[in-house]
DNA sequence: TCGATTTTTGTAATCGATTACATCTTGTGA
DNA sequence: TCACAAGATGTAATCGATTACAAAAATCGA
């Protein structure tokens, strides 16, 4: 019936413990902000008060006054997969200790859902950003950045002045993948790359042509699967795989979750891992230490990632740096495991020979 | 240098388009909140003032004067289970249509980061609250009761008056997992149980000893271990299990992932599953399809649960019910794959004799 | 054209805190 | 004891919107 049905409990305001103490509102915000401006006397009154009536201050008067809302815009391309979540768990520990809180933007794969957190941003809900995405969400005509909120680009670096990156050798990693399989080897190669319309996806894929390049093979030595960070790309670059008469042997997966999904449909044909092919991943989740066989692949430091992509946003956010000194690149390492190994194939001695 | 620094853009105020306009703020106000309430013109004029400046309101002024945030806080235990991220991800589809924000409240499985979240709805930072723990959070004396704010718990059933549930049938499908089993003709048996605190682990046990004792067995025929949600715990079981002289051969796991860390561990040492043991889970995450064998488990409605739970809270919110009118109990389904099978064991034949 | 009625618009109070500035206390030294 | 500085407290403006109420404008019928 009543617009206020709800609340339990009468709601106390800053005027009802300052009556109850016998000050004024002015004392007893400045009891809970800023103690040493009263008298100890006065101090303990004001505490009496809030203490006998349970006032807690209403965070959105706050808010109003201060100009600053403790939150901060977390943009994550897709909550299920768990890299994301590792991420935010690490933003979550370092946000939370300086008393932030995490409002989260899931796009779901989907980037037209981009334009409602870019409308948030605008309205001043938030007092930074930190970008899971590879790219700057857009609505219509207004960016992210018309916010002028700080922002921080995390997972892939995005080359935008004013934007800190705080990212993973990616490059270098996928670089070092094709170098390790062509050490083991392998002359042809797979590569299971996302979607080149997002930046990460565009620094690994250089990474690998500079490795192929390195290793001393060309762009027709190897096939490329294009597919989101999911499984099922996977499983379809596998059913690709199965078709062909010349297979890959060395493949290189720029997502975990990929490169399960992979192996898990090549063996359901009798293809054997490592054996027949060698496969490696990207990200290092914890699903990678309980296939079979344990996946070999590169362990982004997740957590590590999110604390210090949500140190420099703090940073920021407080004025204590200007954002063109950061840029943060961390290292990634390679997990060698059970999914990849020595060629095994007919024609490897007269590899050897051309490599040697 | 000025604590401005960051906004590149100025801000506009809700006056500054009214005098662009020629209109009082009021005005401006009924145009975007309530257009019917304007004569067309002004509407017009109005609009392309608002278009000129690229006004958008201060949310922060909207919420303290209207009284609502527009924010729903999402309590889980841990963020990178799958569950719970799936779950989260039904939560968001329904709520961003109706224009609320989700504020991430991520407990990592320790229950003193909750008091935290406790003070955040206190201090009416939110609008209503989705629990997918198993409780109540707490700070101190205070509860997240005390803010008054409407709580609807999801993932597991709390017995509180005034609290909607909108929960699987846990019990139910614990206990056909247990008789499932048990058809198989399965005669001794392992329960991989969550950490007995949690209602919802309560649920699930007494499922599982209404389903012994429906198959006709008693407290002697399984063994029980005990542990968080989480990989760990299936290894920690399965330790425990390779010790056994007299092992058990039909296993429940609360979780998918202790399933699956279960098994990983048998399987190093050459335990056959499901010919020596078959392993059954709880939830259904997609990692389940693509572990070898494929997971037998019972798949929960995780997205569905998601928008169901959202969708009440939405109703609490708006008043448009009173929470006693709500509990919901979704249907899980069994997925039978690869992990169980019949009782392969010497003494599988005596075991048919008896129960035939 | 005029008055009554309805519709549209404006004025100012309000939400609940923080904080600049003014005022009142207290303390210190002569 | 008094003047003055330093410290504590109070008064009132402020953040930026919404909205009750008042006032003005438009509409209508006679």
């Amino acid at each position: 019936m009543s617009r206020k049905g709800w609340r339990a409990v009468k709601e106390i305001r800053i005027a009802d413990v300052a009556r109850l103490a016998g000050v004024s509102t002015a004392t007893v915000s400045r009891v809970l902000s800023d103690p040493d401006k009263v008298r100890q006397k006065t101090h303990d009154l004001v505490m009496e008060a809030v203490k006998r009536s349970g006032y807690i201050p209403n965070s959105t008067a706050q808010k109003l006054r201060t100009r600053r809302t403790m939150n901060v815009l977390v943009i994550a391309p897709r909550l299920t997969n768990p890299v994301f979540a590792e991420i935010l768990r690490g933003v979550d520990d370092e946000l939370t200790q300086s008393g932030y809180g995490i409002i989260i933007g899931n796009l779901d794969n989907r980037r037209e859902r981009e334009a409602r957190y870019v409308d948030l941003a605008l309205s001043r809900q938030v007092d930074g950003v930190l970008l899971l995405t590879g790219y700057i969400p857009q609505n219509g005509a207004r960016s992210m950045r018309d916010s002028g909120l700080p922002i921080v680009a995390m997972c892939a670096a995005i080359p935008e002045e004013g934007i800190p990156n705080v990212v993973v050798q990616d490059r270098e990693a996928t670089r070092q993948a094709v170098e390790y399989l062509a050490r083991l080897g392998h002359r042809r190669f797979g590569y299971i790359s996302g979607t080149l319309s997002s930046i990460i996806e565009v620094e690994r894929f250089a990474g690998f042509q500079e490795g192929i390049a390195a290793a001393g093979f060309s762009q027709n030595d190897f096939v490329r699967w294009e597919g989101p960070f999911v499984f099922s790309t996977g499983v379809a670059a596998a059913e690709s795989f199965l078709q062909m008469k010349d297979r890959p042997t060395g493949i290189f997966a720029a997502c975990d979750e990929s490169a399960i999904g992979f192996i898990k449909r090549v063996r359901a044909e009798r293809v054997r891992v490592p054996q027949d092919v060698s496969v490696i991943g990207f990200d290092g989740i914890e699903y990678a230490d309980y296939t079979e066989p344990t996946l070999t692949t590169f362990r982004q430091p997740l957590h590590e990632l999110g604390r210090v992509g949500a140190d420099v946003l703090l940073k920021l956010m407080h004025n204590q740096m200007k954002p063109e000194h950061w840029s943060v690149r961390l290292p990634v390492t390679l997990l060698e495991r059970e999914t990849t190994g020595p060629v095994l194939h007919k024609d490897y001695k007269s590899l050897r020979r051309s490599t040697a």
